[in-house]
DNA sequence: CTAAGGTGTAGAGTATGCTCTAAGGTCAAC
DNA sequence: GTTGACCTTAGAGCATACTCTACACCTTAG
């Protein structure tokens, strides 16, 4: 496919798609004859899972290292495994800090939720203050 | 505390503390007589905080957000939780696709040490290709 | 053949988030 | 009172990640 094409499937623009390309996110692009490029299918889901990891507070430089060592097949396997390894480490300890910002979102949110009630409560029943 | 202590308890320069104080994020710094920030110990917790979401994801214009209706206590008390609930959803949702990324990492470093260990075997048993 | 629209490259411009420098005020010690 | 470490503001500079513009080539319809 043509690069409108992809650009329409991913909702990135072509100017960022040839951005992507150019900093070594998006490797193995085709060209036709015209010397316009030409996307596999494959494409539409790597740069859906860039945009997916840079939404996730990865930078570009991160995302390219990962999707290096998954596409290095059958050279430096090794290697490939220990940077997949401590990339897992740093996804699994964002996790772990997002559920705590998460909970404490929630607590939050009930606190503000009861404060409203009570706001309310005060309103609907002038008994105190009532010169307010 | 002064803005040296801050620098060295929380990490984060001189430079940084005073554009999120620009910014908006560092509210109620005191000053002193001679001008000088004064930070309150609440004010270490509130730069942890700031990294500790920067990190994951955040901008800081969301960060201030978040930090805005924390601190909104009685006022805004509905509209605070409807932003809390709403940012919860977000951090949710950055989770569930965190967990998915992981599990993929996961199974990426599965696959890539499996392969490593194939690739010895076949270095240590030359029974195939022995004139390799 | 020509006009419209898609594509190419190169490079300028922008937003965000720092990071640093310059020029000057404050303060404690000597 | 002056040295030196601290602080102030204003603003320049920089890295990242786009975003857009200029200008030229390619393609297809009329």
């Amino acid at each position: 496919m043509r690069i409108a094409e992809l650009e329409q499937r991913t909702g990135v623009s072509r100017h960022t798609l040839r951005y992507y390309e150019k900093e070594g996110l998006l490797l193995e692009v085709g060209r036709r004859g015209n010397n316009y490029r030409d996307y596999s299918e494959k494409a539409v889901q790597r740069v859906g899972m860039v945009r997916q990891l840079k939404a996730l507070g990865f930078s570009l430089k991160e995302i390219r290292e990962v999707l290096d060592a998954l596409r290095s097949d059958s050279i430096d396997c090794d290697q490939g495994a220990a940077l997949m390894a401590e990339k897992k480490a740093t996804v699994d300890r964002k996790i772990a800090e997002l559920k705590a910002v998460s909970t404490m979102l929630g607590e939050e949110q009930k606190r503000l939720l009861a404060s409203a009630e009570a706001q309310r409560r005060r309103q609907s029943s002038p008994g105190y203050s009532a010169a307010d």
